[in-house]
DNA sequence: TCGTTCGAGTTTACAGTGTTCACTGTTTAC
DNA sequence: GTAAACAGTGAACACTGTAAACTCGAACGA
């Protein structure tokens, strides 16, 4: 784990590439968009050069993707890190909340990482891979369960196709550790990512009478149909008044 | 409701016109993607010509986005008119189900319409104003409440900012004759509308395990939960064979 | 230390984009 | 029958992403 020996050039080169993104990442807010030749401009060089650190305009959209994608994992992180360690709800709603407020406030951006036409046709499994947003949410699920133990779905129940999924979740990094019996809490992990995507894409988009999304009213219910779905309801008036506090713009 | 006086040259223009919505539609699916000199000579015209139809190249865009909502809602009422017009539930299955299929089918029409960017910038109002696909949606969930008349959520137990949307509700066309009693009956349109298209949209971009998508495990699990939403659980098991046969690809 | 190699960067160029302007004919209308 | 309105063309402009040839300086092995 010892520093990468990294040769003074190949540490000249990172630094440009992320010179790169940051460029690109502030022109995406401008009008006029996201060109090589204004990257370009901004980093201090010509656009052909830009071929020397990136195969392509769309690699080069990729590589931003991500880039938002972690940087947007890390923001939700913080607000989640801002509730005590033993209050796994809270910190899910704090996390949530962020998550709504960052996609309202950087649409075009939320829609390059989640509502991305493109990316759908290239190879899925990858995508979803090092989404790390959606990790941190899974995350988050599963340190709610180990704290309230809320009654999982019985496997007898579930659609033989979903238990199938169950058994062999495509689900990166932490929960490798699940317990054989908690298996079919990534069932209601699905279901609750689904509603919390679901609510801000739809909020994003603008899909529904405006002053839904300006009262946070659809949102909160949401929210509350999380706490149903896991089962939790009587933790809500207890984080009420937290909820109303982080959708005020906080 | 005489034929408009339309003169010979009028008559001519609108054809060609269709015909440019038609090149255009088609050009959208093929790779390559939707350029003004594609469009123009797929009509057999040159490029300018086409401003004499169109202000811009958005205008462009948001004609044929119109065209596509305006299909999408045929194609969802001819799903509908599938089932007995005394069924409403069986009407609005098929019809969410029609509408799931023809996304999965259509990603990039349905980004178009349904997730795009740019048109949030716009002004709001008119793009929900004419919004067919949700509107045919709203009648539906009126059409089920009359037959079913489910309890309506308490005004009293509503978020006060619910209740100002509730009392004037922003939805077009036949739902004005809703009566004053069945008013919180829009709060469930709300909420059901964003069950919809938040679980239609996470499949179409692919946030999710593919399993889930292939299997539709997570849509079928949101249909039984709409269900729950306007307190008709117990026509689940009447109408499940339908969804397995209308969600097998018929 | 000297040559060689490699890599960052520029110049030029090409095909293609949306869009404008000046210009044709043809159709309509008075 | 003449004048105006209209559909459509051709050339041009300012852009876009991208490829090839080239220059210059830094790193490396002898």
């Amino acid at each position: 784990m010892t520093a990468t020996p990294v040769s003074r050039r190949e540490r000249q080169r990172l630094a440009t590439l992320d010179e790169i993104v940051r460029a690109s990442r502030s022109l995406l807010r401008e009008p006029g968009g996201l060109t090589l030749r204004a990257v370009a401009q901004k980093v201090g060089m010509t656009a052909p050069a830009l071929y020397r650190y990136v195969d392509d305009y769309r690699a080069l959209v990729r590589l931003i993707t991500r880039d938002i994608d972690r940087e947007t994992a890390a923001l939700i992180r913080a607000a989640r890190d801002s509730q005590p360690e033993d209050d796994p709800a809270a910190r899910i709603i704090c996390a949530g909340i962020a998550f709504r407020r960052w996609a309202l406030a950087n649409r075009a951006e939320f829609a390059l990482v989640f509502a991305n036409p493109s990316s759908t046709a290239e190879d899925h499994a990858e995508m979803m891979a090092d989404e790390e947003t959606a990790v941190v949410f899974h995350e988050m699920v599963w340190q709610l369960w180990q704290k309230h133990r809320f009654p999982l779905p019985d496997p007898a129940s579930l659609d033989p196709l979903v238990l199938e999924i169950v058994e062999d979740p495509m689900i990166p990094g932490k929960l490798d550790g699940i317990p054989e019996e908690a298996r079919t809490l990534t069932w209601l992990l699905i279901q609750s990512w689904a509603r919390l995507y679901g609510t801000v894409t739809l909020e994003v988009f603008g899909h529904c009478d405006p002053r839904v999304i300006e009262s946070a009213s659809l949102f909160r219910s949401m929210l509350a149909g999380q706490a149903e779905l896991f089962g939790i309801t009587d933790e809500l008036p207890r984080l009420a008044p937290l909820v109303e506090e982080w959708l005020a713009e906080r």
